[in-house]
DNA sequence: GAACCAGTTACCCGGGTGAG
DNA sequence: CTCACCCGGGTAACTGGTTC
């Protein structure tokens, strides 16, 4: 059903129609109503191809994710993905998921010409950021998710305060009398990875004790790498006593290892993790963690700047920083 | 002649098609 | 092979007709 076939229904012209269903104000009121009618009556459902041809823009928020087998079970992700999308339907926009297996640049790229998309959600920055660089270039309005100190001008973020979220859960540790302190997290190109390390290092350092390189691994960020860290943290000749996982899926892996290694966690290796294992876990000690309160409150966040960000308001004022809280669990104790 | 309401026309863009 | 033109659904600027 198109706006044509509305109008030749109702003998009026199309601009008519299509200025009553936009509520313009130069449509008489019983004409309105009458095109409101019909449009309901003939289930109406605007083409969104030919309204972004005529607009010069699309409906839609674009979310590039480079999509791994491992990430289609990330509940947290997943959780804030559905409620930024249930909050953009709310303003009559779509959320594109734009999976990628290879080169992201080249995908934000293409979603840009494609023209569908009138704003980025960029996930998980980096501390020298190509898209967002790109984005910027090219006048495409987004919000990051996470922080890039890389780049040179103001834009919009929400993110969380991982170096103080690292620190506690350092402070914790350290508190509980650890000194052969591992830390196990994401790669350092990710400004998230990069804070935790931060608070991570501060925090040892307010305790008088300096990172020890062999208990420093700094690659994993799905479960698999977090599972092959976590063993070989534990085959050290001097394995540490406590570890910190920075990411909730390498955590995930770091669990499994340190259990299929028979660890009793909070016993004989005490394990935060930041962000926890997530609301589907199968482990049943309850993991000490670094929590970011609310995905789905995040999601809704992220949409409410999205939305601010295409009505013109300046990315200075679109800044928001929450802070993570520690929830204490069963996989930490006392050091031996 | 202003206010109100509705119609006409150009245009958006990339791809397909037919004519030269 | 090249090029002009058309197509799709919709919007926006402009125009026109009533009515008070």
């Amino acid at each position: 059903m198109s706006l044509k076939k509305i109008a030749t229904e109702l003998g009026l012209s199309l601009t008519t129609v299509s200025r009553a269903l936009n509520g313009y104000p130069e449509v008489a009121q019983a004409t309105r109503a009458a095109v409101l009618a019909a449009a309901a009556r003939l289930h109406y459902q605007p083409d969104p191809g030919a309204r972004g041809l005529a607009l010069g823009r699309g409906d839609a928020v674009g979310l590039v994710f480079p999509i791994t087998p491992g990430d289609l079970g990330d509940v947290l992700f997943l959780t804030v993905a559905a409620a930024l999308s249930e909050r953009l339907e709310e303003a009559a926009m779509d959320l594109l998921i734009v999976s990628t297996a290879g080169d992201e640049l080249a995908a934000y790229q293409r979603a840009i010409r494609g023209r569908r998309i009138r704003a980025f959600v960029v996930p998980r920055t980096r501390v020298h950021d190509a898209r967002l660089a790109l984005l910027q270039q090219q006048g495409v309005p987004f919000v990051a998710y996470g922080r890039s100190p890389g780049l040179a001008t103001d834009y919009a973020w929400l993110d969380f305060d991982n170096e103080r979220g690292a620190r506690l859960a350092t402070r914790r540790l350290t508190g509980l009398g650890h000194r052969r302190i591992a830390y196990l997290g994401a790669p350092a190109e990710y400004n998230f990875a990069a804070l935790r390390f931060d608070g991570f290092c501060a925090e040892l350092a307010a305790a008088g004790l300096a990172p020890s390189p062999p208990l420093l691994l700094r690659q994993a960020l799905d479960r698999r790498s977090g599972y092959a860290a976590m063993q070989q943290l534990l085959a050290l000749p001097q394995p540490p006593t406590a570890v910190l996982v920075d990411n909730h899926l390498a955590g995930v892996g770091a669990v499994h290892a340190a259990l299929h290694q028979g660890r009793s966690l909070g016993r004989d290796l005490s394990l935060i993790v930041y962000d926890g294992l997530g609301t589907d876990s199968v482990i049943r000690t309850a993991i000490t963690a670094v929590q970011q309160p609310g995905p789905a409150q995040i999601g809704r966040v992220l949409a409410e700047l999205t939305l601010a960000r295409l009505e013109g308001a300046p990315p200075a004022t679109l800044q928001r920083l929450h802070q993570p809280v520690l929830v204490p669990g069963d996989s930490d104790g006392p050091a031996a």
